[in-house]
DNA sequence: AACCTTCCCGGCATCGAAACCGGCAAATTC
DNA sequence: GAATTTGCCGGTTTCGATGCCGGGAAGGTT
C-alpha cells in the first residue's frame, strides 16, 4: 500500500497552503481562478481522492450502515439486497456482518462495528440471542437502530416486519378450507419472535374454526432441513397423527416433504404441507410445495428507506413499525380442492 | 449519535494528561499503578472505546477487507461465510458489496472502498465486467488485491478458482461413460473465464473420446433460469437433439429441467443432464440432479488466508494460483448404468 | 494622503490516539 | 555528597482535511 496523494502534496508542489488547496477542490468562491484551476488540473492528474478516514474523523460521520444479520439464506441475502440498493443510492456504504446464528459472534460483530465505524445499524436477531445487552448498547450510545425482520418487542426501535400473524393465518385457513383436519405446526425455535407469531396465527385460526389444538401437533426446531426431517417422522410414527402440517420455513418444509415421500406418503392426498417464504425452490420440488411469500426484497428496501429517515430526521421514530402483508401462494402440496 | 468518550476525557477528568492516559489503557510499563488503576477504572465505567477511525488515520490501517462480489446466491453466500470466517478469526472487519451483477455498480463499489476504507480487496467480477480498469486502479495505488472463483487472467494477481476445466471433464465424461452420444452444452457468458473453461473441459473431453464437437450444440446464456430454459427448448427442437445436457451452473439445469419435463421426456432414458455447484436443490427435485460440487466454503476460507498471507508477507504473491478440485456427484438425472 | 473594500491566501485549531522526546523528582550508586 | 539511574508524566507532533480568523495587497473613494 503506497502513501495516497493528500492535500499537502498539492500543496508543497504549488506553493501554496493547504487551505487553499482544499478551498480550490470545494470550489469555495475566494480563489484566483487561475490557482484554482492549477490545483485542480494537479489534482486530476494525481488522482488526488479525498481521504475518507480524516473527514470520517472530523464530521463524526461515516455513511456507512452496519447491517447485523444471521445468516445469509435466501430470504436474508434478497432482503439485504433491498436494503443495498437504497443505501447506495443514498451514498451510504453497506457492512454486512453476518453472525451465523451465534449469539457470540452477534456481540463480536456489533462490538467491532461500534467502534466508530457505522452511523447506525440495520439488525436482525441470531436465533440464540436471547439477552439483547449488545443491542442496548448500541442505543445507550445514541446510536441509530432499526430492526428488521427478526425483531425483539423489548426493544424500542423502528422496526419493519412481516405479519407473521397473518402469514400463519393464511396458511392455517387454507388447509382448514381444503379439508384438512388435524393439522400440525413445525415451528421455529422458541426465542424468535418470528416463530412465535407465525405459531400464535396458526392456533388463532384453530380457535376460529373451532378445531382443539394439540400440543403434541407442536414441535419446535430449529430452522434446519435435518431437524424438520425427523421432526416429521415423528409426527408421521403418531397414533393418530396430522393429516397436514404445517412448517414455518420452506427449508424445513423440504424436510418434513423428505420424511412424507419416506414413507411413502401422497401429498396432498395421505397429508397436506404449507410452508414459508416462497422460495423458488417450492415450485420445483414434487409435488410443489405451497408457502407464504414474504416479500423480502421489499422489507429490505423499506428498511433501509426507515433507516435513512431516521437519521435524516429529527423525529423520534422508535414507535414506528412497518408491517409487510405476506401472501399465500398455493401449490400442489395441499390443494385437494381446485380454487375457484 | 452522542459524543464517545475519549481519551481527553478521562484525562481532564483525572488531571493528568492524555499520554498518560493512553499508556496507562495500553498497560506501558510506566505509569504509576495508582495512576494506572484510577484511569482503568475510569475508563471502564464511562464505556470507553478508542476511537478506530483515529487510529486508521494514524497507522494507515482500517483493519477491514474489501469483497466485492457480484451476486448474494447460494455459492457466494457460501463462499463470504468461508472468508468471514477467517477474516474475522485474523481480526478483520468484512465489508461485503455485491454489484448485482452489474458493471457499473461494481466501479462504485470499488470506488467507495477504495477511499481508504479497507486494506485490501477480494474480488469476483460480475458477468458484465469485459474492462478491467477499475481492478487495475486498485493496484495501480498498491492495494493488496486477491481474485477469487471468476477469475480474470489478464491481472496480474494471487488467485484462487475451482479446477473449472476439470469440472467439465468429469461432468462429461461420466455423461459419456453413461452411454449418453450427442451431449449439448448450456455454457454461460462468454465474457466469463469459469464459463469457459468448464466448455474447455467438455470440449477436451469429447475430442478424448473421439467424439465430434458440434456448433450448435453450444449454447451461451446468462446464469438465469428462464435463460436455460428456452435455451433448452430450442435443443430440445432441433432434428436430431441432444440425449444429454450438461450445464454449468444449477440454476440452469433447472431450467433445462423444467423444459425437459413440459417436452414430456424422462431423464435420464430420454434425455441426460448434469449440472454444476452441487446446489441443496440439485438432490430435492425428481429427478435428482447430477452435478459438480465446488467447495465453495472451502475455497472462501482459501481465499481470506491468502489475503492475509499476502498482507503479512514480503514475498511477490502475484504468481500464486490456489486451484481446488471439484468432485462429481452423481445423481438420477445422468445415471443409466449403476456406478460400481 | 488617509481610509475602506474586495480579493486572495496563510496560520492555527480541530477531530482522537499514539510515538517520541524531554524533564523533574526520588532513589540508588560510588 | 555528588552523580547517575529509574519512575513517572507532560508537551508536541503526526495522520488528512476543513473552518475560522486575520492579514497583506491592490484598487477605489473622499
Amino acid at each position: 500500500m503506497e502513501k495516497q496523494t493528500t492535500i499537502k502534496d498539492i500543496a508543497r508542489s504549488l506553493n501554496v497552503s493547504t487551505s487553499t488547496v482544499s478551498r480550490a477542490l470545494r470550489d469555495a468562491s475566494d480563489v484566483k481562478p487561475a490557482t484554482k484551476q492549477a490545483i485542480k488540473a494537479l489534482a486530476e492528474q494525481l488522482d488526488y481522492q479525498p481521504n475518507k478516514l480524516a473527514l470520517s474523523l472530523l464530521n463524526r460521520k461515516t455513511n456507512s450502515i452496519g447491517v447485523i444479520i444471521p445468516n445469509l439464506d435466501y430470504v436474508l441475502a434478497t432482503m439485504v439486497k433491498g436494503i443495498d440498493e437504497v443505501a447506495l443510492g443514498a451514498g451510504y456504504t453497506v457492512m454486512v456482518c453476518q453472525s451465523d446464528e451465534s449469539f457470540g459472534r452477534e456481540i463480536v460483530n456489533i462490538n467491532r462495528l461500534l467502534e466508530s465505524l457505522v452511523d447506525g445499524f440495520i439488525v436482525s436477531v441470531s436465533s440464540e440471542t436471547k439477552v439483547f445487552e449488545h443491542i442496548k448498547k448500541i442505543q445507550n450510545k445514541k446510536i441509530p437502530l432499526v430492526l428488521f425482520d427478526r425483531i425483539v418487542n423489548s426493544i424500542k426501535a423502528p422496526k419493519i416486519r412481516l405479519d407473521n400473524v397473518d402469514g400463519g393465518m393464511q396458511a392455517t385457513q387454507h388447509l382448514i378450507d381444503q379439508g384438512f383436519k388435524k393439522i400440525a405446526i413445525l415451528a421455529g425455535p422458541e426465542s424468535l419472535n418470528i416463530s412465535n407469531k407465525r405459531m400464535e396465527g396458526y392456533l388463532q385460526t384453530l380457535k376460529a374454526n373451532h378445531i382443539k389444538s394439540a400440543k403434541h401437533f407442536i414441535i419446535h426446531c430449529d430452522f434446519n432441513q435435518q431437524y424438520a426431517y425427523e421432526a416429521t417422522k415423528e409426527f408421521l410414527a403418531m397414533k393418530h397423527r396430522p393429516d397436514a402440517i404445517f412448517t414455518i420455513s420452506d427449508r424445513m418444509a423440504i424436510g418434513a416433504m423428505l420424511a412424507i415421500k419416506e414413507r411413502g406418503l401422497k401429498m396432498p392426498d395421505d397429508i397436506g404441507l404449507v410452508g414459508f417464504n416462497n422460495e423458488p425452490i417450492t415450485s420445483l420440488v414434487t409435488p410443489s410445495i405451497s408457502s407464504v411469500e414474504m416479500y423480502a426484497y421489499e422489507i429490505g428496501k423499506a428498511t433501509a428507506k426507515l433507516f435513512i429517515e431516521m437519521l435524516n430526521s429529527e423525529e423520534d421514530l422508535s414507535q414506528q413499525e412497518i408491517v409487510i402483508k405476506p401472501k399465500l401462494f398455493v401449490r400442489e402440496s395441499s390443494l385437494r380442492i381446485p380454487l375457484t
